[in-house]
DNA sequence: AAAAAAGTTCAAGTTTTCTTGAACTTTAGG
DNA sequence: CCTAAAGTTCAAGAAAACTTGAACTTTTTT
């Protein structure tokens, strides 16, 4: 048991609070489960959930170490989360004078938050679907005239729902 | 190596086809990759989206052994694969006259299946989260003054987030 | 009723994904 | 420059998720 952590402990304030006592309280236990459980909905690792409920519920930026204090994760579980961050946009880097460390602060406005995700995870996963699309009408050349009407019109219907997807994408980044 | 299975094989028309003669051909074999990258991508088992993808290849409805010789899967696989896809409204039973097996048809319509999916995997996160966002503000009474009112704060701004996922998702099923 | 077919369940095995820790790179101060 | 702090990377270990296969239940046929 080489740390408590704070998915599992209790939040007594005397708990080994970590090098720079950086103690979890309630409230915010319960606010990074959430954010925890909404990792696992969009299929991010746990550690990044973690890291951005904690930051939420921070006033001031955390740099990495404060972080990997108060989770009780290690140095490459913060370093990978808080890369994944940066790159869906979710949190910022902040310079702080007379610190060499960086310090990160949390995005808050969801429509930021949802339209980095979309873009990084969702965006690509459309496009290779575009893709395959056109390889799927290259090969419905070669079918026999029978079978060939069916699967024309399912790929057209696939065709049908890319369309809808590419465009509800935008409207759901303002709409947030 | 048991079976071949149909996402790395190269569809030979003469590939022990098996028991019921159901090879797979090679536009169903880009369409079931498709549904297998939108199932990873919605964080359901590779196995439910090649079920689908093969239903919805095929003009008729399929029974549960057919599909597991079709995609080279287990029986349990199969069972539990039409399971979901079963619960989420993707697919529906169809009773053929004279064969007791259970035959199954994808369902079509993109909203259905849309709607399907938010009521089952969605929509049960976000009300798990509006009990955590309760319990949070019960947390919240015995915070000291100054803290306080940050951690009001956040945990307001969590439950707007809250109230736009809720207003968004019945449009997003209807938008489909 | 017995037997067989269809389907479900679940413990064990397999595969995939996440986390860790140590080596490595980079940058800042002395 | 040299040293140390900060941060990244990645191979190996740990954990989680999926699949399998066999036992079990239900339903139908003889």
């Amino acid at each position: 048991m080489p740390k408590a952590s704070p998915q599992s402990n209790n939040a007594s304030p005397t708990d080994e609070p970590a090098s720079q006592n950086e103690a979890v309280q309630e409230w915010e236990l319960s606010v990074i489960e959430t954010f925890v459980h909404a990792a696992q909905l969009i299929g991010v690792p746990k550690s990044v959930g973690q890291i951005y409920g904690l930051l939420y519920c921070r006033e001031n930026p955390l740099p990495m170490d404060h972080i990997m204090d108060a989770l009780g994760i290690s140095k490459g579980s913060a370093s990978m989360g808080l890369k994944t961050l940066r790159q869906i946009g979710a949190v910022k880097t902040v310079f702080v004078i007379g610190d060499r460390r960086d310090h990160y602060s949390p995005e808050l406005r969801l429509r930021k938050l949802v339209s980095g995700f979309i873009s990084d995870q969702v965006q690509p996963h459309l496009d290779s679907g575009g893709e395959r699309l056109k390889h799927m009408e290259s090969l419905l050349e070669e079918l026999p005239g029978d079978r060939r009407k069916f699967a024309e019109q399912r790929i057209q219907s696939l065709g049908s729902w890319h369309g809808k997807m590419t465009t509800i994408l935008p409207i759901l980044r303002k709409l947030l």
